[in-house]
DNA sequence: CAAGCATGGACAGTACGACTATCCGTTTAC
DNA sequence: GTAAACGGATAGTCGTACTGTCCATGCTTG
């Protein structure tokens, strides 16, 4: 097909497209001539998995790059292109807290990856983060939200337990690494929306609801 | 004190208070002559909040308004505020998915709020959120991330009980709704940075881990 | 087989969000 | 009493994500 017919399919302007041709999130298509290139299914693929990422998920276009780039690269294991992932969707934090209450935050969260046994790099993104997110919670009096950090864990490691059970149903690398970076990210997207209508759900009940 | 020393102890340089001022961010201080105005505990406080908002949970400065606004009306239902937050922090999603997928999304959605017996508006922006996530999951392949919906909706039932229990705690409504505010926004920031880590841990343990 | 619309590619321009800089006419503090 | 700081207004900058315009070529339809 060419460019007018994805652009119609995948309801994307043509000089969005180009754009993203230009930035690499899309492989060029095959040229049939000089000025002309046909784009087949995968193209159409790829271009919903970008604005899905774009869209719904708020990944930055850089960040697509590299996501699918990690995607694309079969020289990398699959733990690797999770790490890539995740770097790519956890900025380095603005330190915004101050240092005592830094200080404080990366104990907390030291003892709980050490209480958890969990294997992970000391310098991720997500520690970072985290550290910083508890920090700021005590800067801003909030400390007894982040008292049972554990029991936050606990429950996080359910949906993890849920996706690697969803993901292990195939059993073709491309397709497994495909599941993992989709549901990594989408999945975000998609526990921020449970939570937030388990939480009206619970405001409605205890608080008085809708026009109380 | 003065707008310089506001500035030191935030870590916000003068002009971005200044413009915090001008967007209605930050209360102005009080005037002590025609051009002196004095800031107090208060206003820090509300700069750190501001910062984490922006710096921590990516909330645009449009977004922060609405939350502080809701935060500062006495006038409106701790439930009518806790809306106003959800409408602030979940933008009505680019439908990016196709039609066919959408109204299969959109039953299973909808089935998920009644079997749950959920009590949350119809048209709330996060259902909206959620259905068009679940639409593209199916249109990008992925149904299966998405067929146990229900026991996501479960693991994140825990959480908002967790937080409850922790803000119940309080007693005076004002602290109560900016813990429920806090912890809604910032908690979100906190979540995905734990399940990146509880990803991270299943990664090395099931896929190699690093340099392996 | 010609007219005219589409195409790929290069590059410039736009829109928006979040600051950042400059000015100005006061205070204020040494 | 003068230099630095202040509040307030306005203009400028920077980055991100497109969007528009051009051009030389190719397809395609009457």
């Amino acid at each position: 097909m060419r460019i007018a017919e994805l652009s119609r399919r995948s309801d994307v302007p043509v000089p969005t497209i180009k754009y993203y041709l230009r930035e690499g999130l899309l492989p060029p298509g095959e040229l049939t001539s000089r000025n002309q290139a046909s784009y087949g299914e995968q193209h159409l693929r790829r271009l919903r998995l970008i604005r899905a990422l774009i869209d719904l998920a708020h990944v930055p276009v850089a960040g697509v790059k590299v996501v699918l780039d990690a995607l694309d690269s079969d020289s990398m294991s699959l733990h690797d292109q999770l790490g890539q992932v995740h770097r790519a969707v956890t900025p380095r934090p603005q330190l915004t807290a101050n240092d005592a209450d830094r200080v404080a935050a990366e104990a907390q969260v030291r003892k709980l990856v050490d209480d958890r046994g969990w294997l992970v790099e000391p310098d991720a993104p997500a520690i970072a983060t985290l550290i910083e997110t508890v920090a700021v919670l005590r800067s801003l009096d909030q400390a007894r939200l982040v008292e049972h950090l554990d029991a936050y864990a606990e429950a996080v490691e359910r949906f993890t337990e849920l996706e690697v059970a969803a993901v292990v149903t195939r059993t073709d690398p491309h397709q497994i690494a495909e599941s993992v970076v989709i549901g990594t990210i989408l999945g975000e997207t998609l526990i921020a929306a449970l939570r937030l209508l388990a939480q009206e759900n619970v405001s409605a009940r205890r608080l008085g609801g809708p026009t109380t």
